[in-house]
DNA sequence: TGTACATCAGTGAACGCGCGTTCACTGATGTAC
DNA sequence: TGTACATCAGTGAACGCGCGTTCACTGATGTAC
C-alpha cells in the first residue's frame, strides 16, 4: 500500500466536514465541488475517487448529526450523556438557543437543509429520518409521563424545535425571530414537563463576565 | 395604449402562479425562467419586461399565501372566513392534512421553501415573515384562553404545524411521516384547546363514498 | 366602415458564465532487495 | 542503509451542458382620420 491505513478515511472525513459547513451555510446547489475540496485542502479532481457524485456526498453529510458520536461538539453547553434523562431539556434549549440560531455552519441539518432533502433521493431522506428519530428518542427518554401519549408528545416536541428554528431563520426581523424562539422554548419545555427547572441558563453560552 | 388596461396584470399573475407551482415542487434553483414562462403560456424573452430578475419574482410568489385573498382555494375543505374563531382549528387540521402533505404544488411556501428563503434577500424574508404572522393571527384568534400566554402558545402552535410538515416531507418512510403528522395534529389541537371538537373530519377531503 | 399608423407585448437567437464530471498525468509514499 | 520500483492519492486542463440575461426584431392591438 502506498499510503498508511486510515489515510483515506481521514481525508474522506475532512471532505464531509467541509461539505457539511458549506451546505449548511449556502445550501446544496450553491456549493461547488471546487469549494468543498478547497475547504478540505484539496483540489477538484480528487473528489471522484471518494464519492460517485456530488449528491452521493449528501447523505453522508446529513448523517453526521445526532447519530455521529462527535455531534455534541457542535453545541457547546450540551455536556450530558445523550442516554441520560437530563439530556432532553438541554437538547431542547440548545436547539432553540441563540447560539444554534447564529452558528449556521454547525447547525443541525434538519434546520438548514429540509427543503433540499425533500427534493433529494431515498438515501438523503433516510438519513434525515434517522436524525429526527434520534432526536425524538432523546426527548422521549427525558419525559416523565408514561403511556403511549409520551411518544406522541415527544414527536411533536421535536417537530416544534425544528419548526421554530426553521421559521426563525427565514425571518427578516431579528426581534420577531427571537420572540418566536422564546415561545417555542417555553411551550416545548412545558410539553416535556421541564418548565420548573432552575438550571435553565446552563446551556446558553455565557456572553460576558458580570460587568458590574 | 396598444393593449387593454389590466392585460399586464393578468399576465403577471399567470407568471407568478406558474412560478409558485414550479418553485413549490422543485425549489428555486431547479426551475428555469424558460419553464416558468412556458407554464404561463409564454416564452423566455418576455420575462424581463415583468421582473428585474428571477429572484425578484421570488418575493411575489411567497406573498400569495395567507395574505392573498385567494389563498384559500389552495386547500379544499377550508371554507370558513379567516376572521372567524372557527377558522383556527380548521387551518391547523388542513395544514397537517394528507392533502397538504401530498399536494406539493399548492403547498404553503413556508413548508416547501424555508431553506431557500433563509438564504435569500430581505424581500423574500419579509414576505415569509408576513405569511407566518398571518398564520399566527388566525390561530390566536381561535384560542379561548386570554392573557399574554395566548400569543406565545399561538406562535408555538404555528411553528409546530410548519415544522411537522417540513419534517414529514423530508422523510423516506410514508408511515413514519403519517404518524408524525398525526402526533403534531393531536398536540396542536390540544395547545389551542380544540381537542374535543366533533367535526374533526370536516376538513379532510373525502376519499371515496362509503363502499359498504 | 375602412385604411394607415403608433405602440408595445411577446419572440427566439445569441452570449457568457459557472459547474459537474472526466482523464491523462504527476509525485508522494511504502516496499523489495 | 541505500536504491529502484510499484502503487495510487491527488492534480488541473478540458469538455459539455444548462441557465440567466440581453437585444434586435415581429406582429397583435387599439386609435386617428
Amino acid at each position: 500500500m502506498a499510503y498508511p491505513a486510515g489515510h483515506r478515511d481521514e481525508v474522506k472525513k475532512k471532505i464531509v466536514d467541509s461539505a457539511r459547513r458549506l451546505f449548511n451555510r449556502h445550501g446544496f446547489d450553491h456549493v461547488s465541488v471546487d469549494q468543498i475540496m478547497a475547504g478540505a485542502g484539496l483540489t477538484r479532481g480528487g473528489f471522484y475517487s471518494y464519492f460517485d457524485s456530488k449528491s452521493d456526498l449528501y447523505a453522508d453529510v446529513l448523517g453526521c448529526f445526532f447519530t455521529d458520536p462527535e455531534w455534541k461538539n457542535c453545541w457547546e453547553g450540551v455536556e450530558v450523556d445523550m442516554a441520560s434523562q437530563e439530556a432532553a431539556p438541554q437538547v431542547v434549549e440548545a436547539y432553540l438557543s441563540r447560539q444554534h440560531f447564529e452558528d449556521v455552519e454547525n447547525s443541525c441539518p434538519m434546520v438548514a437543509l429540509p427543503s433540499d432533502v425533500t427534493r433529494s433521493g431515498a438515501r438523503a431522506k433516510c438519513a434525515f429520518e434517522t436524525v429526527f428519530k434520534a432526536m425524538v428518542s432523546v426527548i422521549e427518554r427525558g419525559m416523565a409521563a408514561g403511556g403511549k401519549e409520551r411518544h406522541t408528545v415527544a414527536q411533536a416536541t421535536a417537530a416544534l424545535c425544528v419548526g421554530g428554528m426553521v421559521v426563525a431563520r427565514a425571518m427578516e426581523d431579528r426581534r420577531v425571530a427571537d420572540e418566536l424562539r422564546g415561545a417555542c422554548r417555553t411551550v416545548a419545555l412545558e410539553l416535556g414537563g421541564w418548565s420548573n427547572r432552575t438550571n435553565a441558563r446552563k446551556v446558553r453560552p455565557r456572553r460576558r463576565q458580570a460587568s458590574r
